[in-house]
RNA sequence: GGUCUCAUCGUCUAGCGGUUAGGACGCCGGCCUCUCACGUCGGUAACGAGGGUUCGAUUCCCUCUGGGACCA
């Protein structure tokens, strides 16, 4: 039985956007699942555009998301010996020759729409010219056809008459992605590569160096791309492609994570999965094949799912961190906070949402919405907050439950339904003709807030007509 | 343009020859109710087109169309 090792592989030439969230997923939940090891590699050959920013802002996404890794992170760039070895052995088994060409010449020559013509190859071409700085190409086999038996895709075949002799070594001594994700891959044993299908075309070239090295193939595995609402390829003209924005946003990893998973993965009818139930459920042969646009709004109502999964005390801890991380507090003992979160959690799908509305418990000041107003705070409404006010000053306990057994009782007395007091006082209280309960609102607003609240809404009532 | 690839409600998807084509998000409506949510009940909405194969195709094959990716 052989162990299964994958890797995600990310160039630290950007943010890590949601395309890339799911490879790393799809790579961590396929190693999880079968107990193996999955690693972090950091492909940062290209010193030009790599930047340590982008790459600890990678790692930092990873950790908040929980994709732990087993092994690295490994740098590229510190690899150039390893490379400059696998190079060597490349010469030895003859796979490469020395090309002098440069791009103009190449694009020059070039009839038709393929890629090089094969000048410098020992026996098709005239050769390299003598004394200029040589790039090293791998002779690619003609006439052969190419299998990849992809485990999502299914056979994909090409042939190598349309794969051209591609540069493994720049001509400035680098080398090129194809012979570093190569060397790599075998030498860090990875046995499955799980990416997106952006790459497929790769994977042909890079079964042939494998060969060429003499190395057992991997197992290939290409994930159907991630789009955005207009079904191009994600980008940052569809917003938030960093994911650290869905942290700013208030979203949890775990939503994140589901939502990630069931783009291109599903499991019959279910929707909500604990990251448990991710790695105990998840494999290769439920994924499906065609690319997946990315919705918004499913992820709001998932993230609202787990939210609602969490006990108050953690969402309060969560909120927290959340308000801490912009540089806020959240008022109140930590029993106020875990009642203040019991209230609000199901009026809010993210963290964003919560600390929005968890603002009218924690201020002092609130603002009358004008329309609320208009509709609430007509002629009557003055004496009924006034009756409000003075059996709520004769309300020993100033908790949900005896406030209701107050102000129901009052509604009698005054004939009334709950409703025409409540409405007012809701109002009064927010400042707004929506709310939770109104007797959860008076418990948090606390007894001194109601008091001038309702003070001051009784002065903007209407008055009534002479 | 060449090559590869994909195709079920607007979106994510179930389906793996015979189903009233199922679920979820969204949207619309009922119920619950002090409002709003939550919850709950119901509704709207899909097999891209044409050929085959078959007693029978959403399902298998081919072509087209459309989308996407890669290379240039």
């Amino acid at each position: 039985m052989y162990r299964v090792r994958t890797r995600f592989a990310p160039s630290p030439t950007g943010a890590l956007h949601l395309g890339g969230v799911r490879t790393a997923l799809f790579n961590w939940l396929f190693a999880r699942h079968h107990g193996g090891t999955f690693l972090l590699r950091i492909e940062d050959t290209d010193l030009e555009r790599s930047r340590t920013e982008w790459e600890s802002g990678i790692i930092e996404a990873m950790r908040w998301l929980g994709l732990d890794w087993d092994e690295g992170p490994f740098r590229q760039s510190e690899r150039f010996e390893f490379y400059r070895k696998s190079t060597n052995l490349l010469r030895e088994k003859q796979a490469i020759y020395s090309c002098s060409c440069s791009a103009e010449e190449v694009a020059a020559r070039r009839q038709g729409s393929f890629g090089y013509d094969r000048h410098c190859r020992p026996g098709f071409g005239p050769g390299p010219v003598p004394g200029r700085d040589c790039a090293l190409r791998f002779a690619v086999p003609p006439g052969e056809t190419i299998v990849i038996e992809d485990l999502v895709k299914g056979p994909v075949s090409f042939s190598t008459d349309e794969i051209e002799d591609f540069v493994i070594v720049r001509s400035d001594a680098t080398p090129t992605y194809q012979l570093v994700v190569t060397a790599d891959d075998i030498d860090m044993q990875i046995s499955h590569v799980i990416r997106g299908d952006d790459h497929l075309k790769n994977s042909a070239k890079q079964v042939l160096l494998y060969r060429a090295l003499g190395a057992p193939l991997p197992a290939f595995a290409h994930l159907p791309q991630v789009l955005g609402a207009d079904r191009s390829r994600l980008s940052k003209r569809h917003g938030a492609t960093d994911v650290l924005s869905y942290r700013e946003t208030g979203y949890l990893p775990d939503a994140l994570v589901n939502f990630m998973a069931r783009l291109g993965w599903s499991h019959g009818d279910e929707e909500v999965f604990t990251r448990e139930r991710l790695v105990e459920l998840f494999d290769l042969p439920a994924v499906g094949r065609s690319a997946g646009v990315f919705d918004s709004e499913k992820l709001e109502w998932l993230n609202g799912e787990h939210l609602r999964q969490l006990p108050d005390e953690n969402i309060a801890a969560l909120l927290r961190e959340f308000l801490e991380r912009r540089g806020e507090s959240l008022e109140g003992t930590p029993a106020w906070q875990a009642r203040l979160v019991g209230v609000l959690r199901d009026r809010s799908r993210t963290l964003a949402e919560l600390a929005e509305q968890s603002g009218l418990y924690c201020r002092n000041d609130i603002t009358i919405d004008p329309k609320a107003a208009q509709r609430g705070l007509g002629p009557e409404a003055a004496d009924r907050l006034r009756s409000i006010q003075s059996v709520l000053e004769q309300c020993q306990e100033w908790r949900a439950d005896r406030l209701e057994q107050s102000l129901r009782a009052t509604s009698e007395e005054l004939g009334l339904k709950l409703g025409a007091l409540a409405q007012p006082l809701r109002i009064a209280l927010t400042g707004s003709t929506a709310s939770p309960g109104i007797f959860d609102v008076l418990e948090l607003v606390g007894r001194e807030r109601a008091r001038t609240r309702i003070a001051h809404a009784i002065t903007q009532c209407v008055p009534p007509a002479p």
